[in-house]
RNA sequence: GCUCCGGUAGUGUAGUCCGGUCAAUCAUUCCGGCCUUUCGAGCCGAAGACUCGGGUUCAAAUCCCGACCGGAGCACCA
């Protein structure tokens, strides 16, 4: 009976946790080598929030042990620990690998000890070949002190980059040739970021991560597919030191229509070359980027909850993003006129010199001046649609007549609101020249002046979408968030 | 080549472990209508999916086998 009522049970949200009952410790470790990206975020948020729910630690690690092939950002470090503070996910402690390199070196002679490792000296390519035929090379069985002292060879600067390894034993005929004697230590001469020349040997991702959930008793692991092989590696290491394996899941591949597929180096590289604004430019899937277009936090954390934890690789698109944003931010968004590609209309007759309009159609929060008169801008497309004899409403002005369409002219035709009548917007002769940045290019063109009193803020711009106020200045920088 | 993982509407997702209540959930998108001095919001409605083929069973999205498709690992990257 109680089966049954709780099969009926729908999950909403993320699955529960197995063994979580009692509180976790989770932990996000990027390699800081450019701010987070939307990938980040999910694992910022899922992390964060099975900490919310069953009580514990979030922890961010930065995984920053190659200085060379995924060279650290000194910036990137503080990037993440803001955007991580934003997305409502303050780590309860942050932890740098590159710090640490003392207490692996420890593991490690342990490990030499326990006669889990060995130095090996093989040219990759040679140690490749025993590693495919499955055949343990000949450094495999050398002693353990024969090890330690090669060990402490590495160390002291007798061996070259890439002379010496320190391997893992694990089990040279393992059907999966990706788990055999995997490397745990290499040398790598290039000065780090952080930690300068202070270390000359360092660890791999897989004993690095393996051995710092450990140290940190971290208890459950989230991590992408492509990882999806470390815990069958680490567990080796996990077996020669007894320790326990935290409980794993694995999630796929995430990749979103509208940026199609990108890499954090590529970013770099492009935005060092100027091919973009900055690392918060809205064309690019950073979280800062999101920030600036005026995305509420809330927003990014439902949409990646929603997503679920699957192994499924998926291809996400913005709109649900944008759907949720969207409900946010409506009712806070006031909301102003913006002409793009504006096209100057002269008017005939007695145009009020001011309009007044609402700052939002169904909240009471009063009203916005515009100045009109005379001559006013409006949007291309819509004077390319008006025909002479035709009579519309300029929105919260006045209905006009059109007598022309090159040049441009119409008459004033009353106040009063005419049920039917078409609406378009519009914008002082002397507005504000605005620029819009757009994930898809951009727009540049008039707005009324209050405008300028928005900075930071998200509004919307009618008929056009909601913005938020980058900058002010000739032209005013604005961000697009969305429809 | 070797090894692992996955395939539910356009997109995500619930259901798959423990077969029946699934002629399959929810969201988004799209379409139609209402409302509205925004093409926004809101309201109403509609459309849309179990990769395929066998097998087990009274009964299969769910279990088994095979095929196909997709992804990942086989780095002295993370």
């Amino acid at each position: 009976m109680d089966e049954l009522l709780e099969r009926k049970e729908p999950t909403k949200g993320l699955p529960p946790l197995e063994g979580a009952e009692n509180g976790v410790v989770m932990r996000f470790a990027p390699n800081p080598n450019g701010p987070p990206t939307i990938g980040s975020a999910r694992g910022i948020i899922v992390n964060s929030e099975y900490v919310k729910r069953y009580g514990g630690k979030f922890l961010i690690r930065f995984d920053d042990t190659d200085p060379v092939k995924k060279r650290p950002m000194p910036e990137a470090y503080g990037w993440y620990i803001e955007d991580c503070t934003w997305l409502e996910a303050k780590p309860d402690g942050i932890i740098t690998a590159s710090e640490r390199v003392y207490l692996y070196y420890r593991i490690a002679e342990e490990l030499i000890c326990r006669n889990g490792a060995y130095i090996c000296l093989c040219p990759q390519a040679i140690f490749k070949e025993f590693k495919d035929k499955g055949i343990p090379c000949p450094h495999r069985d050398q002693l353990s002190e024969k090890n330690m002292e090669l060990w402490k060879m590495m160390l002291d600067g007798s061996f070259a980059e890439g002379q010496a390894v320190l391997r893992v034993k694990t089990d040279m005929y393992h059907r999966d040739p990706a788990i055999r004697d995997w490397p745990a230590f290499r040398i790598a001469t290039t000065p780090h970021p952080i930690a300068g020349e202070r270390y000359r040997v360092w660890p791999l991702l897989d004993f690095e991560s393996a051995v710092e959930d450990h140290l940190l008793a971290i208890t459950h692991i989230l991590r992408g597919k492509d990882l999806a092989d470390s815990e069958k590696r680490q567990m080796y290491l996990y077996q020669h030191l007894n320790w326990t394996y935290p409980k794993v899941i694995h999630w796929g591949r995430i990749r979103i229509h509208q940026f199609g597929s990108f890499s954090t180096s590529k970013l770099r590289k492009a935005i060092e070359g100027g091919e973009y604004n900055g690392w918060d430019d809205p064309r690019i899937p950073t979280v800062r980027a999101l920030r600036s277009r005026g995305f509420r936090p809330e927003a990014l954390r439902k949409f990646i909850i929603e997503l679920g934890v699957s192994e499924t690789d998926i291809a996400i698109s913005m709109d649900s993003i944008y759907a949720l944003n969207r409900k946010l931010v409506d009712p806070e968004a006031n909301r102003y006129f913006f002409v793009w590609n504006p096209v100057l209309l002269r008017l005939e007759g007695n145009v009020p010199n001011n309009a007044k309009a609402l700052l939002h159609p169904n909240k009471k929060r009063g009203f916005r001046e515009i100045p009109a008169g005379n001559e006013i801008f409006i949007c291309q497309n819509d004077s390319k649609i008006l025909k002479p004899g035709e009579e519309i409403r300029l929105k919260d002005l006045c209905n006009i007549e059109i007598l022309s369409d090159i040049p441009l002219r119409a008459r004033f035709a009353g106040l009063e609101v005419i049920k039917g009548l078409k609406i378009i917007h519009w914008a002082p002769k002397n507005g504000l020249p605005i620029r819009v940045l757009r994930p898809d290019g951009q727009d540049e063109g008039i707005g009324e002046p209050g405008i300028a009193q928005e900075l930071g803020k998200v509004v919307q711009f009618e008929r056009y979408g909601f913005v938020r106020i980058y900058q002010l200045g000739e032209p005013l920088l604005a961000y697009f968030a969305h429809k």
